[in-house]
DNA sequence: TTTTCAATTGCAAATCATTTGCAACAAAAG
DNA sequence: CTTTTGTTGCAAATGATTTGCAATTGAAAA
């Protein structure tokens, strides 16, 4: 019984790897767009539509346009959506040819985050799936707690 | 390696038992509360409170209650917060005595849900917790996949 | 390079889930 | 039965996200 064999290394991208990635995907390089590209590479953590739009070199685009933007990364596979404690969805960018699966263990009083390379055995998921008749069977695993700084 | 031992029995506690649990946290018995706990008790599924809402015996309170009360049973440990695919919270009756630790497999197409006993080694979460430092360390695990019904 | 056209953006208004202030009300305690 | 204090209804406020539409702009074609 092994753990399972997502990757977990991370050589990040230069931006124009990923703005190759998206025209892949048949779409066009717009500003709004390598602007959030590169702020997402920048901060290897989850950010808020509203983050990301808040680092944007002055006001550079609309919110409503980072909104838009995170779908289409998002069916492009070029980012993972999360969603914590809160009610705001957090992105994160998945570097290229990972399945971009991996987990975070957050914390619950200052919303620190740190990456979790631990995944339990693929095992489980694939009885389950059997078990129950499901096919394309994913999860979503979130660890939370309190950190260091935080405690006493 | 043992996989966790949280508790999965569930034999369905009549309201009075139900509201007894609710009494013991220092809270007041209302008509909306006793309705609230007789509807998650009939539906043995995560509901939306606009689900709950509407099962209620013609509209007998407002929204908000509903809203208030979810909040009130949380606390009380008497329901779980679940969220799924969409940005609706989803409560279930979290049974006298269990820890409420259990999860779910989801359907992405018709939303289906199953209770999924499984859960994966505890020893997992304690050396993610001690490699980080972290105290209290949980998690949320939920698997989606598409349901028998909707293959093909 | 310039033209052309569909994809994309900004803006404002619309939705959706959830929360909150406040006065009227109703359980539970005495 | 009265008091006390937690609760509710209602309406308005939030916060996140979406959408219609006209104006704009990448990028493919000429």
């Amino acid at each position: 019984m092994k753990t399972c064999s997502h990757q977990h290394t991370h050589k990040r991208q230069e931006l124009p790897a990923l703005t190759d990635r998206l025209r892949r995907h048949a779409r066009k390089i717009t500003g709004p767009r390598a602007a959030i590209l590169e702020i997402l590479r920048q901060h290897p953590h989850p950010l808020t539509t509203k983050e990301i739009f808040s680092e944007m070199p002055r006001g550079e685009c609309d919110l409503a346009t980072v909104y838009r933007s995170m779908h289409l990364l998002e069916k492009a596979g070029m980012v993972k959506r999360f969603h914590f404690y809160d009610g705001a969805a957090r992105f994160e960018l998945v570097e290229e040819g990972s399945d971009g699966h991996y987990h975070h263990l957050v914390c619950i009083r200052c919303s620190g985050v740190v990456k979790v390379e631990e995944c339990f055995s693929a095992e489980i998921e694939k009885k389950i799936a059997a078990k129950n008749g499901f096919k394309a069977v994913t999860h979503k695993l979130e660890f939370f707690g309190v950190c260091p700084n935080c405690q006493g």
